[in-house]
RNA sequence: GGGAGCAUAGCUCAGCUGGUUAGAGCGCCUGCCUUACAAGCAGGAGGUCACAGGUUCGAGCCCUGUUGUUCCCACCA
């Protein structure tokens, strides 16, 4: 991609984009292949819904995941960004019945196979949208290793682990109370259960205790709820053991009002003696506490609310009313019959559906669950002993308490968009067969009568095993090997549960090793006012019209600075102007380089000798790629973009370039040329993997050695670039300029150029840059920059009315320094007297740990060279 | 009920294992169209780092408590 013309006078991002992207593509750079002699470095994508528009909580993923792999790919390790969707089980499914719905069908009206059919054709339609969304981005996916959870591999990985999980007895079927969602018609698991306080009513009621003969007495319990329509369904009323009010009522029957029946008072620990009346009615069929209290004492299980939220046939009168009108009408009725004593406000935990936001009614159904806690422990284990860690570390506490407390993972779905249930009954024995190929023949009884279980899975199944089921799994390919476990998981901290946790599990299940070395956990993009960005609030920003307008490269480095990890970030325009801003300041300190460059091909690398500003430049770049690096292995992402940003702006354009402008016009334009070019080129690179689109459109623009900078070696640290003495002289010239344009200031000398400024003796130049300014002191010091420099002199300023003369000795207000230099050297030997106290305390050095009594040597050291270092500086100010 | 985060300049936020004078962007003030960039340049104002104690030679950072705020988890119906 050679690049020969003029650069325009402002970045224009877009044609830029797509030309780069498209280049990267054709040489394949975002393959990644097993090659034994290098080192994988490996990310999964979190596969976006098919379903799903690229919002800013993706953009955010993908440009921490892309910096890492561009960072790493530039290492020299094979990276491998493996990138896919997710069929997104419940979310496509509904989006399809709402689409049928608005021409008047129903799933039912279709049956599951043409369902499923009209499932796919979408998935055509727009299941690639999110991919076209991503390379937006600059996402450097290995694209020719695309994955689908319900493509055939993975699939096949799924009914593996089912089969294998059946087998091992850790999944199983039963009946049991699990979330309802009545809007999507399925159940849900526990981690898909959204909670939310709600003003609600208590109702307390009384219900007439009866006597042996079940006849009602003048005694009554009260009780208290917020759901009396369940009451059609309960089986007994509950009492703690210890409470002395209701001792006596133990083993006693009640009158359920309405129903006319009797029900018994039983003692259970699950009551609170504190809350309400210490009297609680058991619904078993309609909540999971009830239903636990249930089977502890032998209760019988009533449904009486169906699966749309309905109030079925067991309930009477009240019969096809929803919940909530039953729950009217029952009160009503309670009331006049004398069993309502009062009605309070109280604030209620209801768990609504995180797919609808529906409601969710507890129903008791037949399921089939993942058994947890045998899968639980090792997952545990794994990030307690470190073979996993967490960035940042805090959300290991998340991941403990969310394992420890975890019940088995309800996995069945009455959805037909899924991985279908590899299970089959025989019609003749009732047997159950679970198989990875499908029966014709029943092993039981040889009956050839199977039906295939109706459910699919949790969509979050497959992608739990999405960490290897993408390299291939259950086949033990060259890909497996290679490149699992993974490295790094980016994601955010809302999915830990749905998923962090369950790939963990199930890659120590089924590969014996953890999924992945770090997740790197990210918070939420929010508005600029901070709060969530959604749909139904509709103040989402759209990250494709951002990077139409500023650019990619420009929502990435807003993205990846000034937020620390796992901390929410606003999304605010101005930042993202900024970030544009800064690429625009690249883009032209690349102009500025490229008219500069003269005719004659630059020699590579570094000059001979170099000046006082250019073993300045180059001692901070050094540092910098230094500094950098280490940023980048701690995940301190935010930190490295803020010093390359610091650098190239500050440092590299407003001085080092200034600078440098004089000597590209005389003699010494070579040396300089070649410096910038060296410089650029650095930052070029430091810089790739946090706007990918520009550097390398301006590397290519430069002087350079290879084919992309794409694949261009990341920048090392070289002992023989540092120039710590050179950097503080430089940055004590900078000051004597910074004061010289203070006094200018401060004085009111007009920038016209009738005021002209002069050092020692009168220069006819017009003052405009700390460049001239630099030059004439050197000419006027007669010392060359870069051997030594001397604050000698004075600088005149010279205004129509006056001349003021000022020795440079004061611009640099030397009393001040001294002064300031003084006092932190009394700290600084303080200090050091202190830590020296320390040492020579042998109960100390004698009981403390060898690590802190080292750290306090270190400190020493450094507090005495802190310390030479000021007393080099007080003696040169004289 | 349990747990976590946050509280730093007018605004939005950085501040890595405690160590010179606490930083950035935006905004504000002054002066500049200086041929790389006005999406820019040179300067400037603005902070008792929420509050109170403590540890330390040294605290924005560690400990304890307080206040405010956000979030997560949890079976008080």
């Amino acid at each position: 991609m050679e690049q020969d013309r003029e650069l325009a006078k402002t970045y224009e991002p877009q044609e830029v984009e797509s030309r780069v992207y498209r280049f990267w593509n054709e040489h394949h750079y975002f393959h990644a292949q097993v090659q034994p002699d290098k080192k994988p470095y490996t990310i999964v994508i979190p596969p976006p819904n098919i379903t799903g528009q690229l919002h800013m909580g993706h953009a955010l993923d993908e440009t921490l995941q892309d910096i890492l792999i561009r960072w790493r790919r530039m290492q020299g390790y094979e990276a491998l960004w493996m990138p896919g969707t997710d069929h997104a089980s419940i979310a496509t499914e509904a989006k399809i019945v709402e689409a049928m719905a608005k021409e008047g069908l129903k799933k039912e009206d279709l049956g599951r196979d043409k369902f499923l059919e009209r499932a796919w054709e979408w998935k055509k339609t727009y299941g690639g949208r999110i991919v076209e969304q991503l390379k937006k981005l600059g996402s450097s996916c290995d694209w020719e290793r695309e994955r689908f959870t319900l493509d055939e591999g993975c699939s096949r990985a799924v009914r593996e682990v089912f089969v294998r999980l059946y087998e091992k007895g850790l999944i199983y079927r039963g009946e049991r109370i699990v979330n309802w969602c009545p809007h999507c018609h399925t159940s849900i698991s526990d981690a898909e259960v959204e909670f939310e306080e709600k003003d609600a009513a208590f109702y307390h009621l009384r219900y007439p205790v009866l006597d042996a003969q079940g006849q009602p007495t003048d005694t009554f319990l009260a009780l208290a709820t917020t759901r009396p329509e369940t009451m059609l369904g309960d089986t007994a009323v509950a009492v703690h053991p210890d409470d002395e009010r209701y001792k006596d009522l133990v083993g006693k029957k009640l009158l359920l009002p309405l129903v006319n029946k009797a029900i018994p008072v039983i003692a259970d620990t699950y009551v609170e003696m504190d809350f309400g009346t210490g009297a609680v009615k058991i619904t078993p069929a309609h909540d999971p506490n009830d239903f636990e209290v249930g089977l502890r004492h032998g209760l019988e299980v009533i449904t009486v609310i169906d699966q749309d939220g309905r109030m079925n046939e067991k309930a009477g009168r009240y019969q096809g009313m929803t919940a909530l009108e039953c729950r009217k009408a029952i009160v009503e009725q309670l009331d006049k019959e004398g069993y309502l004593i009062r009605i309070e406000p109280i604030k209620h935990n209801v768990g609504s559906c995180y797919r609808c936001h529906n409601t969710i009614e507890p129903l008791v159904s037949l399921q089939w669950f993942v058994k947890m806690d045998t899968l639980a422990a090792p997952a545990i284990e794994a990030v307690r002993s470190g073979q996993t860690r967490f960035v940042p570390e805090r959300f290991e506490k998340i991941y403990f308490h969310w394992l420890e407390n975890i019940r088995d993972w309800c996995i069945s779905r009455q959805l037909w968009w899924g991985h279908r249930i590899p299970a089959w009954y025989c019609d003749g024995c009732g047997q159950t067969i679970v198989a990875r190929e499908d029966p014709t023949v029943c092993p039981h009884c040889g009956g050839t009568h199977l039906h295939q279980d109706e459910d699919t899975l949790d969509t979050w199944f497959s992608s739990a095993l999405w960490p290897f089921s993408t390299l291939g799994w259950p086949d033990q390919t060259p890909e497996l090997k290679y490149f699992y476990p993974t490295d790094t998981l980016v994601t955010g901290y809302d999915i830990i549960f749905f998923w962090v946790v369950r790939m963990m599990f199930s890659g120590l299940e089924h590969m014996g090793q953890v999924p992945f070395r770090t997740v790197f956990i990210h918070g939420l993009v929010r508005d600029a006012q901070g709060r969530k960005m959604s749909k139904s609030l509709g103040n989402g920003i759209d990250p494709l019209e951002i990077i139409d307008r500023y650019g990619a490269d420009a929502l990435r480095f807003m993205l990846a600075t000034g937020n620390a990890p796992g901390n929410d970030m606003r999304f605010m325009q101005e930042k993202v102007e900024a970030s544009r801003n800064f690429a625009n300041k690249l883009w032209n300190a690349v102009r500025f380089i490229r008219m500069n460059l003269g005719e004659e091909p630059l020699p590579a690398g570094l000059p001979g000798t170099l000046r006082l500003e250019d073993k300045w430049i180059l001692s901070k770049c050094n540092t910098l790629i230094k500094a950098v690096t280490d940023n980048l292995e701690k995940f301190e992402l935010g930190i490295a973009v803020q010093k390359l940003y610091e650098f190239i702006w500050d440092s590299f354009c407003d001085w080092y370039i200034e600078l440098s402008k004089s000597r590209l016009q005389g003699e010494d334009a070579v040396p300089a040329r070649r410096v910038l070019v060296y410089v650029m080129d650095q930052m070029l690179r430091l810089l790739h993997p946090f706007m990918p689109f520009i550097t390398e459109e301006l590397w290519q623009a430069l002087p350079h050695e290879g084919e992309a900078l794409i694949v261009a070696s990341w920048p090392v640290f070289s002992p023989q670039l540092c120039f710590a003495e050179e950097e503080k002289e430089m940055e004590r010239i900078m000051e004597a300029i910074r004061a010289v344009r203070n006094r200018r200031a401060d004085m009111n000398v007009p920038p016209s150029r009738k005021a002209e400024l002069f050092i020692e003796t009168a220069f006819p130049e017009t003052f405009r840059h700390g460049a001239a300014f630099l030059e004439r002191l050197a000419a006027a010091s007669a010392v060359e920059i870069g051997e030594r420099f001397d604050i000698e002199g004075a600088v005149s300023i010279v205004t129509p009315d006056a001349t003021i003369r000022i020795p440079l000795r004061e611009l640099v207000d030397l009393q001040k320094e001294r002064e300031r230099l003084m006092k932190e050297k009394a700290a600084v030997e303080k200090q050091l007297e202190g830590v020296r106290a320390r040492l020579n305390n042998t109960a100390f050095t004698g009981k403390a740990p060898a690590a802190v009594v080292q750290t306090a040597r270190d400190n020493a050291a450094r507090l005495q060279e802190k310390l030479t270092l000021l007393d080099q500086s007080l003696a040169s100010l004289g």
